[in-house]
DNA sequence: CCGCTATTGTGTACAGTGTCCACTAATGAC
DNA sequence: GTCATTAGTGGACACTGTACACAATAGCGG
């Protein structure tokens, strides 16, 4: 009987991956990309056996989208820990404010699927990490308040000028991934947009000063 | 016979019906709610006949991104002439800058799918309005560059800092719009949000300053 | 150890989509 | 007026998301 493979495999196996399958979908294709029956094809399942997982596409979209956005913040974290110096050494945090900004926008262009995905909610769901402390670096938004305390601590920051900023800077990054990316820069050329990005940085630096 | 009622419509009353019933189905759901099927239904026509006119459903797509970009455009003119002044005018400068953002963002929350069709390129299919001086008004980046260009001649933003800020400020705008729009933000109340505009349009003047 | 129940995967089915092919009626050039 | 081109029709196909009924397994209480 074909019954009997049923079950072999472990716990929240079949989930988890169509999770991964999914994210394997949304790399090469974006959010459109993640269709259901190709996952479970994937995953060497039926179709419907996603329902007992997920209440409909769009649910297994969220945990892909969610999955998607871990990567980012993976990476964003990633690209902070590469910059050397200590809490307070005004150096280094400039450089690991670029550092987020660069890792954010290597990002969306090494895996613009990944990244239209991670922005591509379906249905509300939260996100961000608030002002729970515990945690807060792994999140894109958690992360850019880190570095821009440190700013602050460092003396690079005017402290009246601290609350809410983050937002406008994580506009003009995300901005420009976005025009970049799928928007209507992405055809220009490497070096031009290289261009941009740093125009942006200093841009953004221009207005902390 | 039903063939007798085909060709009464006017030459290109199909293809244009079908993509103001693109625009219409965008504007409710967004560039995935455009369904090709649909569309011929609204204008009275076999899902076919959209084949004489559309090489796929992404052209036709791409048809109603232009019109939804072309509709975003008249409303951020309509936003700066909206302001009084004449042409060198310091303050009259400054407040069509603020024009055209909030035009960007107003258009962005009242008309969230077309905002996202307007930039969900389906295809390469050009756009932008280069530095062609005819029809510069007729584009978002070229009525940012008219603006930015006057605020040099007003003497509020350094001419040597002139070239290619529009891109930062482009990026720092539609990134809060995307932001609060689709985005992780999109669930913040209305006060927050305005207040985040405030701060994003103080964090772009600092930056010219 | 056995039987019960919730869980999880299967099979079948249906509506809706984009798109292909062959056909046909109207249009406009000659 | 003939006739090729254009623009719409009709039918078909593969694929999608999803609903319903069913079956096999796992983990439980006894």
């Amino acid at each position: 009987m074909r019954g009997a493979e049923r079950r072999r495999r472990p716990r929240g196996a079949v989930r988890d991956g169509l999770v991964a399958a999914g994210l394997e979908l949304a790399r090469t294709g974006g959010p459109e990309a993640v269709v259901l029956r190709e996952a479970t094809r994937m995953v060497g399942v039926v179709p419907n056996a996603a329902y007992r997982h997920f209440a409909d596409r769009d649910e297994l979209l969220a945990a892909v989208s969610a999955a998607a956005m871990q990567e980012l913040a993976s990476r964003m974290a990633a690209g902070v820990a590469r910059v050397p110096g200590k809490h307070g050494d005004p150096a280094a945090a400039r450089q690991r404010l670029g550092a987020i900004g660069a890792a954010y926008l290597e990002f969306a262009h090494e895996e613009p699927g990944l990244f239209a995905t991670a922005f591509a909610l379906p249905q509300r769901h939260a996100y961000g990490a608030p002002d729970d402390g515990t945690g807060r670096d792994r999140m894109p938004l958690g992360q850019l308040r880190t570095v821009l305390d440190e700013l602050v601590d460092a003396g690079l920051l005017d402290r009246r000028r601290r609350d809410g900023i983050e937002y406008p800077i994580w506009s003009t990054v995300h901005g420009l991934a976005m025009l970049t990316g799928q928007g209507p820069l992405r055809d220009i050329p490497g070096a031009t947009r290289h261009h941009l990005e740093e125009l942006t940085f200093s841009f953004i630096e221009e207005s902390l000063a």
